[in-house]
DNA sequence: CCTTAAATACCGACTGTTTGGTATCTTTCA
DNA sequence: TGAAAGATACCAAACAGTCGGTATTTAAGG
């Protein structure tokens, strides 16, 4: 609509209301479907208003991707805090904040478009690298091959919830959940 | 480089070209890197010879996604006919077809592909039709919640494994497979 | 506190390129 | 000869990105 100019300046705000608008797009109609007008379009402003904020799409694609990882760092970094035993924390905190946006009504946004991160080479870096350094940082407690395989049954969790509406066969969450977390504490 | 047209006509054998020079094209450069020009680059067709095999790109790329699942129908088929014991039974071979895929060097063309399906809105629909009506097919056997987990555990697996070229974290692939076998068989 | 000038935020028309797709023509094969 | 296979030339739409301009903040000087 290209109202942005009448209202108070908010730099920020239109920052990351362009960031959302990107985000929403990617997950509902794919990523071809984010073109910088239609991102333009869905946050009310115009081409030149985005690129004042981003560079280059690419910028604003990756701005978007940066922005899921950081929330997810402190997703995982404050349910970890909650968890008093040492081993396996890592896993069950990736675990918990897994299962708690797939069942949340909200945060399912950056659930789908994280999907994304895997079908563009030039974003499947970042995303690479977020989990190595994950993994890296807590393989004092979480390098067992049963953790391995709990973290990756909950990728896979995630993965089968995307076809949800699709007619796909979605786990009972809430059981499976409770049964990953239980598997890292047996031996 | 659009000299088909001088070799002895093979309409099946261009028309597998365009297929995999498509698959290819996604895996390597991403989906928004398969356009009609690139894919008829590489097949050494023109753009008429493949409006010529194929009604729309859309129809190209259909026929890519329903390419790839058949030759996976194909190969669960063929693993379930070896396995002796009924429990499980679709289970070991969705986890042993994955895994061959990914410690193969040449299968690994369709296995990413298959991601892009994830992206794409238009394409969602194809596989998670795929996925239910493999479950269904065979839920007297595979309905269990450890044989359920095992083999969201698989597709964990094979989507770490598209992080294996940028750094991300590759788990030791042939002892994961046989763990999850393995827990096929445990109560 | 008021004026003013620089800097920031945003607009919207425009450009050259690439896109998927079509219409028409030529070659090959049965 | 006639149908299938493919080449060539073309098109309208959509694309990312640019550019000169305007409106709004911010900050400095008086």
């Amino acid at each position: 609509m290209a109202t942005a100019h009448r209202r108070k300046k908010q730099p920020e705000l239109v920052r990351r209301a362009l960031l959302d608008c990107a985000a929403k797009l990617a997950l509902e109609q794919g990523l071809a479907a984010v073109t910088v007008q239609a991102v333009c379009e869905a946050a009310g402003v115009t081409k030149g208003g985005l690129f004042h904020h981003f560079a280059s799409k690419q910028a604003l694609i990756d701005g978007v991707v940066a922005d899921i990882l950081e929330r997810l760092d402190a997703d995982i970094a404050a349910a970890m805090a909650l968890d008093p035993q040492p081993r396996g924390r890592f896993t069950r905190a990736y675990v918990t904040v897994t299962f708690d946006d797939l069942m949340s009504d909200q945060g399912r946004q950056w659930t789908a478009l994280y999907i994304s991160t895997l079908t563009e080479p030039s974003l499947r870096r970042v995303t690479a690298q977020w989990f190595a350094r994950g993994l890296e940082r807590h393989r004092a407690t979480d390098d067992e091959p049963i953790l391995e395989t709990v973290r990756l049954a909950a990728d896979g969790a995630w993965l089968a919830f995307l076809f949800r509406d699709e007619g796909g066969p979605l786990p009972d969450l809430p059981a499976l959940r409770e049964r990953l977390v239980a598997m890292t504490f047996a031996g």
